[in-house]
DNA sequence: TATTTAGTTGACTAAAATGCTCGGGTAAGG
DNA sequence: CCTTACCCGAGCATTTTAGTCAACTAAATA
């Protein structure tokens, strides 16, 4: 798991792209202006996550691109994993540099666990969810549909 | 809110710490010969993480380094936090460029909420609670001490 | 007191990632 | 055709990462 500003710039778009979808697909011309990032830029992005089946392309005068999915379906996670493709083979992954020798692997679990516990938590989080939050914000509930697992993010006074 | 390998170091370190404190201060060479990080970067991280109040010095032969506080007052946040050191001031952070025209900074309150979520969620978790975790990996509940805020992450069958 | 240990600091650097530009494609309207 | 807009690859300046090197200071001990 890796949370940098591209993720946000992904994130960024793929969220003006689910408000302004309806009346067709979204040009990245327009994504470009409005949030101010260079539209080859952007144009990479969206080849990964085109690549991903988080988008479809429409090609030609009037086309752009569309979510391919239902909004409560993509995950702030996938999108973030999405532009990041990085298979973060940390050193000793299955391996053998990591033989016995005390601590070595222990801490290495510790973060693994505590990585995929991050990913879970964006997992919970959808573009719907996240569109639904301006309105409802006081709100802080958030859960996904999974049948697998929820994460509950509750404000307790 | 970053994350990078550069603040799994961090938090690696911080646990490689955490375990074997208790008999007096742990050294840099130490931990870099169990970690395989290299003794001058984790000086660079350790100097952040002393600057933050997260962990004390001790020169002189059988010196090191301890941790400042209890282990269960000690957040992964604050830990990635220390090192990254960035004021995350992005573009329209107050400023004026930012102005009515449409959503220009929906998305960025939006981001700047996720942000915080997750900055919230690694509040929730200790070092303690990772030291623990693997005992009780069955259990997935987690939960800070603060009266403020409650993080729970509940898997559901 | 001399020596060793180990933190403290700063300058510097190779390599990778980031955030682009540029230039040429190709599919789909009109 | 011609325009629109996706597609794709090469290249590139800047920043970040991860690290080296070297000099210095404080503490402990012989």
């Amino acid at each position: 798991m890796k949370l940098t500003t591209r993720g946000r710039y992904a994130v960024t778009a793929m969220l003006d792209l689910a408000l302004r979808e309806g009346n067709g697909p979204v040009s990245l011309a327009e994504i470009s202006e409005r949030q101010l990032i260079s539209l080859s830029y952007l144009e990479q992005l969206f080849a990964k996550l085109r690549r991903n089946g988080l988008v479809r392309s429409t090609r030609g005068p009037g086309g752009g691109y569309s979510v391919a999915r239902a909004l409560d379906e993509i995950s702030v996670s996938e999108i973030i994993g999405a532009v990041n493709e990085s298979v973060d083979a940390t050193s000793c992954g299955g391996k053998g540099n990591c033989h016995g020798s005390e601590g070595r692997c222990l801490t290495h679990d510790l973060w693994e666990s505590l990585s995929s516990q991050i990913d879970e938590f964006l997992s919970g989080i959808s573009l719907q969810q996240l569109i639904n939050q301006r309105e409802q914000s006081a709100d802080m509930a958030l859960s996904d549909g999974t049948n697998e697992s929820k994460v509950v993010f509750q404000q307790i006074g």
